[in-house]
DNA sequence: ATCAACATGTAGCCTATGTTACATTTCAAA
DNA sequence: TTTGAAATGTAACATAGGCTACATGTTGAT
């Protein structure tokens, strides 16, 4: 059974149509959408807190997002980078149009995708939970796909 | 506007029906999934590649998983110390009795939600792409959910 | 039997994301 | 006006997961 370290020449016949190749794809753009994950989640957040409070701080974040102020300290610094917030020392945090944009797309992304399995049949909390997480990996077509199946019935 | 840096005191009322506390807690979990993902992936794509050509090794991971050989390797050593795998210098990677458990889990769970997305409607390519990243973040309850809805009609 | 090409291993670097411990700033209340 | 508790900032550390460059092991072909 145990097949040599180095294969064989494969004779004749195309070099397999490659399903790695493919698979390699899926995995690179899986782990792609996973390192924007924060950067989504942390927006979200932030609208949520400046609607319902007002503002948004640090401390606010914190508890919202089940982690350490330093964190989101650091995580704001590259946020800001990116353009999505704007800060100032010991005050708010702003969203930019940008981070707002990115904030109301996540929003929808997040309420469709729960309100999708809920119309499932999923119940109330594990859709809530469910969308915490799958709202990131969610197409264009699959979303739209969600909110035709949304608007029937 | 500016709310003040320290919150008054809240007369009387309850302190909130703390939606940040469930939010915190949706948020932990969903990055709890994502620190598995990783595992998952690899022993789906060990499970897979031992199907197909007998045998895991290290460079057919990398290609099939698109990261380079050393990630292979560094990762190899945590998924053996979380005791999925067997892995002898040089030698192929085979999965432990518990590696092979989970990914059996992991497939069926992938399968189940790329035919879900296909049935919905979803193209073949988006429903795999999809399903690679969702797959991580379906609970049990939504999982039945699917596999019910894929028996029916 | 030799050996070069390929597979595998390792050293050292990076970023993202989490932590605890401690320093500094702010502002509501005394 | 003063002041101390809460908020915010920062230093130092850890782990996961990427990478390049280079060293070493294996084995199919010659
Ligand atoms: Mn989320
Ligand atoms: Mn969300
Ligand atoms: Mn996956
Ligand atoms: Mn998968």
């Amino acid at each position: 059974m145990a097949r040599s370290l180095r294969k064989p020449k494969a004779a004749g016949r195309p070099p397999e149509v490659r399903p790695s190749a493919q698979q390699a794809e899926n995995l690179r753009r899986s782990r792609r959408d996973r390192a924007v994950e924060t950067a989504q989640d942390y927006v979200e957040a932030i609208a949520d807190l400046s609607a319902s409070l007002g503002e948004a701080r640090v401390v606010d974040l914190a508890r919202r997002l089940g982690v350490t102020h330093v964190t989101v300290n650091r995580t704001l610094t590259r946020l800001q980078q990116a353009g999505y917030v704007n800060t100032q020392p010991y005050r708010a945090i702003f969203l930019t149009d940008s981070g707002r944009k990115l904030a109301d797309e996540c929003k929808r992304r997040h309420q469709t995708v729960a309100a999708f399995l809920r119309k499932l049949g999923v119940s109330e909390k594990t859709a809530e939970l469910d969308a915490e997480g799958i709202e990131h990996h969610v197409s264009p077509e699959t979303l739209a796909t969600f909110e035709k199946l949304l608007a029937r019935r």
